[in-house]
DNA sequence: TTTAAAACTATACGCGCGTAAAGTTTTTCC
DNA sequence: GGAAAAACTTTACGCGCGTATAGTTTTAAA
């Protein structure tokens, strides 16, 4: 309030009575320097509402307090979450967060690491669109930055992998369909985009095999990012052709869930595990959306919390690290049951 | 790919043949140099893959080419689709747009704008929280920063204002909903976070009194972001009660309503226009999912597209008359009324 | 062809800060 | 109290680029 107008920290270190240097050495790091000076510093930043250029500090370093968060659609509201969570991490420990989304399209996806690397970032969270990545790309940056994958991961990229185990989302979902019912067939899209759709397919079938009974895989078409129109075409398809095979269905992922529900609700058919229902439906991701689906979504949850702990605590250690790990890692979190009215 | 390691702009004239402060100039505007040097540049760009780096072109440029980009709550599809409509346009006119979202906390949004400020952005585009907003940090960041805001109006701040006309959506939902069926309620939050809101319920009162019908308004509580969550308590309370006044609900937007269908739905309320059924729902917004809902949601429709490009050209507008427009305008766009299942 | 305007080159300085080196003061610890 | 260690100050240079100036070449117009 106060005072005003300092120009620089040359002028900044001058009204705090402090040398330049050791007011450069706090920003960088503010407990590098005596708890007094400290004190000093930062009663001269209220005083004058100083902060440092980022630019002009950044250019200097080699390494900045930026870091990439990097997801493949924002408009998914599973990622917006995750994202938030990452980004309030990032703020807490003193970084910068900067958020991009891929938006599906993996030209923008290679166009985002190539705008990252000029921003020389201390770190990046990396959530690959999956199939459809520029896997040479992301692997090139991944060279170049240090870098954790998360969500979806690509084999040997990155230096850390954190995601979910989907064969425990397959396996919590259909043993809790056999045991109180029949087991279920597995509604999931032609081509998908990510990697643990195909992850999920493949459980699906092992544990099926396990269980003794016969997997039956319906697929529909489709092959962006719309999830729940694609889902809803499909149902509707299957519904006014010869129907789904048995009375339960497991979906792929909650949004294709979502567009089931809403086809089922149009042609009629009920949807729970009550008397009088026509088929029950689980599905996978815990969706924000999905505890309000008519009926309300049987899903197996994703640990949010841990998964965004863990990416970012994985990078701090990386960056401490020199952005080198000496072996990758793989963390997967076990999916939780959400037990809702659908299934 | 051919060449290799070029450490700077003085080198990258010495290899392209060009003088340093001609490369400069293009940088900073590719249409600035004759067209033959222009393309004798941007053959050794791509011969040599040279980019200037970034910290040190902003640090001398009293504006930089960033745009910040600020919306209220990212979680929210709505806005994401907002989002990304306004990324893709900066992008395509050669700025480099940064995200940030307030996820509902009006501190965050202080801290978003403070942190922009040091960025020197050469405008930003703001949709603020609202109600809660601080206000006085906002007018004090657009009094230093250009700025452009949408959706949400903060009356005599900014440059300029672009957002949806609220009677329009008001009034094109009751009309319609009055022409094939019984006036509405209006359902909606006692405390709202946004000032849309407060416009609907003010247009809800002003139709139905020319209507020369009854308003009858049904506030439930809540005052965070979780609309769908407080719709869904708050229809849920409703109906264990004395249940909606008439059978016929208009809700203030979308996400409420979600939480509305799914409460109804649960309670075995049926929702729809068809015979048999106890209650018609109409909403506004056209959110992303409402297609999605059971039944599907008839509601008014933004024009995301219109908002999106008056949006961006208005700030570009801003940004080429230096920063400041004589008088500040605010430009409304018609609601489009979208009829689905429910009403 | 002449001529002025436009575009370029060469040179130079400054931006705000990181950071190194050498010397000085303060703190810590026995 | 005296030592070393830690933290500080002073001085100085460099980062990569914006940008101003003056002089030269190219282009477009007459």
């Amino acid at each position: 309030m106060g005072g005003s107008k300092i120009r620089n920290m040359e002028e900044f270190a001058g009204v705090s009575g402090i040398s330049r240097p050791t007011v450069s050495k706090y920003f960088n790091d503010p407990n590098s320097v005596r708890q007094s000076t400290r004190e000093r510093i930062e009663a001269a930043i209220e005083k004058y509402d100083y902060r440092p250029n980022i630019f002009a500090m950044n250019q200097n370093r080699q390494l900045t307090k930026n870091v990439g968060i990097v997801v493949p659609y924002l408009a998914d509201p599973f990622f917006a979450e995750i994202a938030r969570n990452l980004e309030r991490r990032c703020i807490d420990a003193g970084f910068s967060p900067i958020l991009f989304s891929s938006h599906g399209v993996p030209d923008y996806e290679t166009d985002i690491l190539d705008g990252l690397r000029s921003l020389k970032p201390a770190g990046v969270l990396l959530a690959p669109l999956g199939r459809s990545s520029n896997r040479l790309k992301i692997e090139e940056f991944c060279a170049a930055v240090p870098t954790v994958l998360f969500d979806s991961n690509i084999q040997g990229i990155g230096e850390a992998f954190v995601g979910s185990d989907n064969f425990s989302f397959v396996s919590q979902t259909v043993d809790y369909l056999v045991r109180t019912g029949e087991p279920p067939c597995f509604f999931e899209m032609r081509t998908p985009a990510n990697p643990n759709a195909n992850k999920r397919r493949l459980a699906y079938l092992e544990i099926m095999k396990k269980a003794g009974a016969e997997p039956r895989i319906v697929k529909v078409e489709g092959k962006d990012w719309s999830f729940e129109e694609i889902g809803r075409q499909g149902a509707l398809r299957v519904l006014e052709a010869e129907g789904f095979p048995g009375n339960t269905v497991l979906c792929s992922n909650d949004r294709l869930a979502i567009g089931l529900l809403s086809a089922c609700y149009e042609k009629g058919i009920r949807i729970g595990r009550q008397e009088g229902c026509d088929l029950r439906v689980a599905s996978m991701d815990d969706h924000p959306f999905s505890r309000f689906t008519c009926p309300s979504l049987t899903t197996a949850a994703h640990d949010y919390d841990a998964v965004a702990n863990k990416t970012f605590s994985t990078l701090i250690e990386l960056i401490e690290a020199g952005g080198r790990f000496s072996k990758r890692t793989e963390t997967l979190y076990s999916a939780r049951l959400v037990l809702r009215s659908s299934a």
